[in-house]
DNA sequence: ATCATTTTAGAACCTGGTACTAAAACAGTA
DNA sequence: TACTGTTTTAGTACCAGGTTCTAAAATGAT
């Protein structure tokens, strides 16, 4: 029975646990450039950690959020895409919180509305990479504290299947326009060709 | 030419759109029940329609709700400003965290960095109320994870002492530029006739 | 009857695994 | 040193859910 130097194994499965926790995606084929440890090892240890395999855990991310956009939770949801149809439009829904905003003015900061248009335009477009490229925006009124954002957002114009693409993004609380801002997304099915971004 | 009767297979393709866009977790096999043609019809639909197989259909849910999930936390304090002459300039420095780029690129979103140009041109005014109204922004170049963001921000125009104020921003990355932005920032000393702003 | 389209069939191959068997390496102890 | 128990590695067979390719059969219009 080896009672020192038992180490290494619980420090592998630190080390896996960290390792799948900040990328989900990973393959065991990949773990094992990682680790240094042979694919069965790297497979033991799941098991041992009761970590399911790579599809299982796309599944189970892909069918947490199906449900969630499914069950349109227009309650007490933050920051959440409640509609989206990729390539052409989509609606996200963003409450101002406490942390969100100036202390003394209760008025949010701009980059956080600016944050949940821009998350919205990128969501839209259906491609591997989609980056911001630039954007004209305008805020119209203060937000403030408990306010809830809706934004909607209109894909404009299309350059082929790679280049830009256009999105406009409108936001609202209630009737009122709040934001109104015209992105520019670059958009690549894979190959990287892109000179500017986001 | 089989010009009449065609319906049958646009029908099919019709149904089979809805079919998995209202599960997209249906298998091929489990289409064949469905639509009564065979496992290849199915395929070669998928294909004229261009709907990926299932595991990228996951593949591409789970991908999307892990960075929509990521994406959310955008700190209080968005860079370290590291010099400050009110009215005039001012440099913050933003390192680029696992938390803020594309799980699948590395690369940072552009909020983050339009985040730390916002909150850096809102602290230049020397005002009680700072707030953005509006900004015409570039991203240049795509900023990596790890990465340094350096932004420089100067006071091109002052109207009176309230009113709007013109600050420039630029965030380089070492001699490189990555970023660039107008910001139109609305000031006031208390009075609060502001139409729009952030 | 003939020709193009559409559908079906089948085999080879791929990824990212599971399940299982078995050998090898390592560590501690008698 | 030899024995023992754990840990690691290797290798095979198998699976789902496909892709890619070739080719035959069915269908329908002229």
């Amino acid at each position: 029975m080896p009672l020192i130097e038992r180490l290494p194994k619980k420090q592998r499965h630190q080390h896996l646990l960290k390792l799948i926790e900040d990328n989900p995606f990973v393959t065991d084929r990949e773990l094992t450039r990682e680790l240094k440890v042979s694919i069965q090892t790297i497979r033991l240890d799941r098991m041992e950690l009761g970590i399911p395999e790579l599809r299982e855990r796309m599944k189970q991310m892909a069918e947490h959020s199906y449900d969630q956009v499914r069950s349109l939770p227009l309650d007490e949801v933050v920051g959440e895409v409640v509609d989206l149809q990729l390539d052409k439009s989509g609606i996200s829904i963003f409450e101002i919180r406490d942390e969100h905003v100036f202390s003394r003015t209760h008025i949010a900061r701009g980059h956080y509305v600016f944050a949940q248009a821009n998350s919205l335009a990128v969501a839209l477009i259906n491609d591997e990479i989609a980056l911001t490229a630039s954007a004209d925006i305008r805020f119209l009124r203060q937000v403030h504290l408990g306010e809830k954002c809706i934004a909607k957002a209109y894909v404009r114009s299309m350059n082929g299947h790679k280049g830009k693409a256009k999105v406009e993004v409108f936001t609202y609380v209630g009737e009122e326009m709040v934001f109104q801002g015209n992105f520019v997304i670059y958009r690549s099915t894979g190959e990287d060709n892109i000179e500017g971004g986001m």
